[in-house]
Order: structure tokens, then C-alpha cells, then sequence
DNA sequence: CAACGGGATTTTGTATGACAAATAAGATTG
DNA sequence: CAATCTTATTTGTCATACAAAATCCCGTTG
């Protein structure tokens, strides 16, 4: 019952709840994501956010905490919050590399990812034959089936992205667990190729079933090389429509830091 | 009627300025990587955070909007927060990382760090071959030289680990950026084994040189071989003291998720 | 008695205001 | 002109109040 004077203005409901300090992550985000602040840059203060996005010091403060935590992000009194070179951003982030994706160039994006994947995955298909447990073999198995089961190509992402990071978790490597965005993030935007360009689907689950083998087998050798066959075809659906469409033979690999 | 002149009831100036959300997410982080609050516990709420470390709301706020950031946590009204599942965590950030190597065995951690690198680094020196610049060449060979300039070993971890960023950088892939981290954590980590072991220290310069030799010269296989005679020399020093140390011949790889 | 629904309660989410601390930049002074 | 002091700006911290969400409990009702 103490009500104590009176009620400040206080602005309106603000609608109905949603996380606003995530909002403005995502905003401020996707701002330095996209270049509108590079690295370097001296962001605008808090206050300003605030006006910006019709919030109160607090919720940009904990936005600018949660960026922080990511690597985007110092902040220092007097100074500012200043945008960290990239290399010290946590570019396996869900949210980071989602706010990358969607401010860069897919099909560039997705043949970084693939470099990856097949200096990776190669590499985590030796170290699962020799390691995996009987348990996570049954996993392996699980998604192989039901990516058999998939009705359509649509229905085989999922089982798909679960055969792969089945595939991460069976090298028992926990530092190789957080490439499992990049399984992810590669699979998801893949899906726009491949209903594009369906490559012969029909022998996606026989490559798959090779890994497997090779793996019950513990044979880590035809693991790796099955795994191969597989990054190759995967290229094979991404290298088709890229070569159709880009016609210049060398780009710069990511645009300089300099503007 | 606002207390204005002196000083209100408020708390102590609670020692001079330190950054205090930090202080409690690593308090918290830490709490969570040594297992003190496994995947799937339910955190004590932010008012009991707030008396354990005695801060304001606001700070332990701001610190859980740290670890949420780098994927510990989730936070969900009237239930509070909770750990996430660890194939979540960004092991790839820095102060995970740090949290995560001050929790865990030393030399678990190295094998499973070199385990990657094993993985990762020979594929970067092949990207590396065809792709780097010749500026990125030239930082590769002053890293080379602040090796060959080293007083002692303790002088050479820092050019070493330039060495090896400025390999990954060669690449030219953005997202393996983020491996750097490992590399730092590998190297700077691995020099309480150099100290003690000395293997041979005369010969990590010439083998450096055979990369940086291979990759100016764009032999990407060459690049690929030099790069695992480097690793496996680390192997040796690593295996080494924890064949003398250790007794049991297999350790599960690391503690599974009870449930 | 059991299933259901609606409030009570707990916890996070947001806003506001005030002050402390840090530091860059300008003003002052020897 | 240089060293120092003051000032101004921005983040950091605290306290308080209230809103929103979601569980949990309990009463209602079939």
C-alpha cells in the first residue's frame, strides 16, 4: 500500500512481452555484422541505443553484455563500446553466424562452410571409427534411418544435420562440438541448392551408409575416404550453380578492412 | 527530503573501481565448468547470486547476460536459468576456454587440443599454399624470425603462436579464425611441458621453415607433410611425460552425461 | 474422485534515477 | 612550452518499483 507519491510517466506497456534486451542484441548485432560498424568503430553510447530503439538504459546495457560475451564487443568508461577485429569474434556462435549469414553472400558463405567441413569431417570420421561407442553408433544408425524414411528432400534436412553432428559426437572430442553450427548453418541453407539442382538424391543415403559401414568396421581409413564421397557430391550440388552464375575467377576472400 | 549532502545508507564504495559483472560471470562460469552446476541444473536466482558475491541485481544481470551470450545459460521467467546442455557452450571463447582449462586435467585437455590441431592445421596449410598473399606470406616469415631470435624457450612461445595464427590466417576462410583460440591455449599451455622436457628445441626452428618454405612456394602437399612432421614433434613432447605419468591405459574420454 | 481452470506466487524482464569511477580532452599555471 | 589540474563524457553500480511469464496450487465442477 505504500504508494509513495505518484506514478513517473512511465512510457506505455511497450507491448506485450518480448525480450527486448534480444531485440537490440540482434539489432546492434546485425549492425556490426553487416558493416555498418566495422571493426574498429566507436559505437554510439548507450543513451543513444536507448533512443534508437525506444528502450531504457538497462536493456541496452544487458544487449551490450550479451555481444560482449560473444566477442563483438569492449566497452570501456569514457571511451565507449568499441567493435573487436574480427578474428577475436565468436564466429560459431548460433547468433553470430546468423546475423553473418544473413548480412553476406550465401553461396560464398556456403563455400567457406564447406572448406571446413572437409578439413573437419574427414578427420572426425577417423578419430569416430576408432572411438565411438556402441550407443553412439546406434545414433548414426537412428539418423541413417530416417533420412531412408524421408518422404522428400525437405524431410531429409533433418535427419541429415542429425547423422553429421551423431557423426561430430562419435569422435568424443569435445573441442570439436562447436563445429556443429557449421553441420548446421551448411545443411539448412544447402537445402535452397539442392531443391534447385537435385542432384540424384537417390544415392545421398548409399554414401551415407558407406560412412556407417566404415565406422561399425572401425576402419578408419574407408571412413574418411566415404566421407570424401560425400563432401564431394555436397560440393559437387553447391560447385554446379556457382559455376553457372559467378563469372569472375578470383575475388578477394573477404572484403578488406580498410572501408 | 533526498538525502543529497552526504552519504545515503549505501553500501561501502566497494573498493575501487572493478569491473564487477565481470568478476561474477567468471565466478559464475567457473562454477559451471567445473561441474558444480552440470547441464540441465536449474542456477540459484539472481537476488541469491547477488548476496552470494553481495552486488546488486543489476550486476549479477549483467554477468548472466554474459554467459548467455556465450551459450551456458537460458534464462526464462519464474523458472530462472539454467545450464545449457554442453554441446551448447561456446568452448571456442576465451574465457570459456580459460574457465574450462582451469577446471579440467592439464593433460587430458592437451591431447584433446592436439587431437584438433591434428585435424585442422595441415588442412589450413594447404589452403594456405594457394591462397596466401605475399603479405600474408611476409608476416609468416616474421614470425619465422622472432623463432630464430629467441633468447630461450620461454622467448619463443610468442612467435610461435604468431607462427600459427598467421598459418590460419594464410587460409584465407573466416571461420577458421576461430581456431586461433585453440592454438593460443595449445601453445601457451603447452610450454609448462617445453620447460620440462626440452625435446630437441634445435630442430622446431628448421621444421617452421619447411612450412613457410612449402607455402611460399605453393606446394600444397609439401605444406600439408611439413605441418604433420611439426605436430607430431608436439605429440612427442606432450606423450612423452604422460606416458611416464599416467597408469591407466583408457579413460573414458570425458565424463558422460549421467542422464 | 478426477480432470480442468483460474488465480497466487516466484522469477526474470524493464524502467528510472542517482551516483561512482575512469579517462580523454581541454584549461591552467609554472 | 610543458607539466599539471580541471572538466566533461561515458560506462559501471546500486536501489527501487513494477510488468510479464509460467509454474504450481487449489478450488470448482462434471
Amino acid at each position: 500500500m505504500r504508494q509513495r507519491g505518484k506514478k513517473p510517466v512511465r512510457s506505455p506497456p511497450r507491448r506485450a512481452g518480448s525480450r527486448i534486451h534480444a531485440e537490440l542484441a540482434a539489432g546492434i548485432g546485425t549492425r556490426i555484422l553487416d558493416g555498418t560498424y566495422p571493426p574498429g568503430t566507436l559505437l554510439p553510447n548507450e543513451a543513444e541505443w536507448g533512443q534508437m530503439f525506444h528502450a531504457s538504459r538497462t536493456a541496452v546495457r544487458e544487449a551490450i553484455k550479451t555481444l560482449n560475451g560473444k566477442g563483438l564487443l569492449v566497452s570501456r568508461p569514457k571511451i565507449g563500446s568499441r567493435v573487436e577485429p574480427r578474428e577475436r569474434w565468436n564466429l560459431l556462435d548460433r547468433d553470430v553466424m546468423a546475423w553473418h549469414c544473413a548480412a553476406m553472400d550465401k553461396t560464398a558463405f556456403l563455400i567457406s562452410l564447406q572448406e571446413v567441413r572437409r578439413i573437419l569431417e574427414p578427420g572426425a570420421a577417423v578419430l569416430a571409427a576408432s572411438r565411438r561407442t556402441p550407443q553412439q553408433l546406434a545414433e548414426l544408425e537412428a539418423a541413417l534411418e530416417g533420412m531412408r524414411n524421408a518422404a522428400d528432400a525437405e524431410a531429409m534436412v533433418e535427419p541429415d544435420v542429425r547423422f553429421h553432428l551423431a557423426l561430430l559426437a562419435c569422435a568424443n572430442n569435445e573441442l570439436l562440438a562447436p563445429f556443429g553450427i557449421i553441420i548446421e548453418q551448411a545443411l539448412a541453407n544447402l537445402f535452397a541448392f539442392t531443391t534447385r539442382h537435385n542432384a540424384k538424391p537417390g544415392q545421398v543415403v548409399p554414401m551415407h551408409d558407406d560412412v556407417v559401414r566404415a565406422i561399425a568396421a572401425q576402419d578408419a581409413e574407408a571412413a574418411r575416404k566415404a566421407m570424401f564421397v560425400l563432401l564431394d557430391d555436397t560440393d559437387n550440388v553447391i560447385g554446379k550453380p556457382i559455376n553457372a552464375e559467378v563469372k569472375e575467377p578470383s575475388a578477394p576472400p573477404h572484403s578488406a578492412a580498410s572501408s
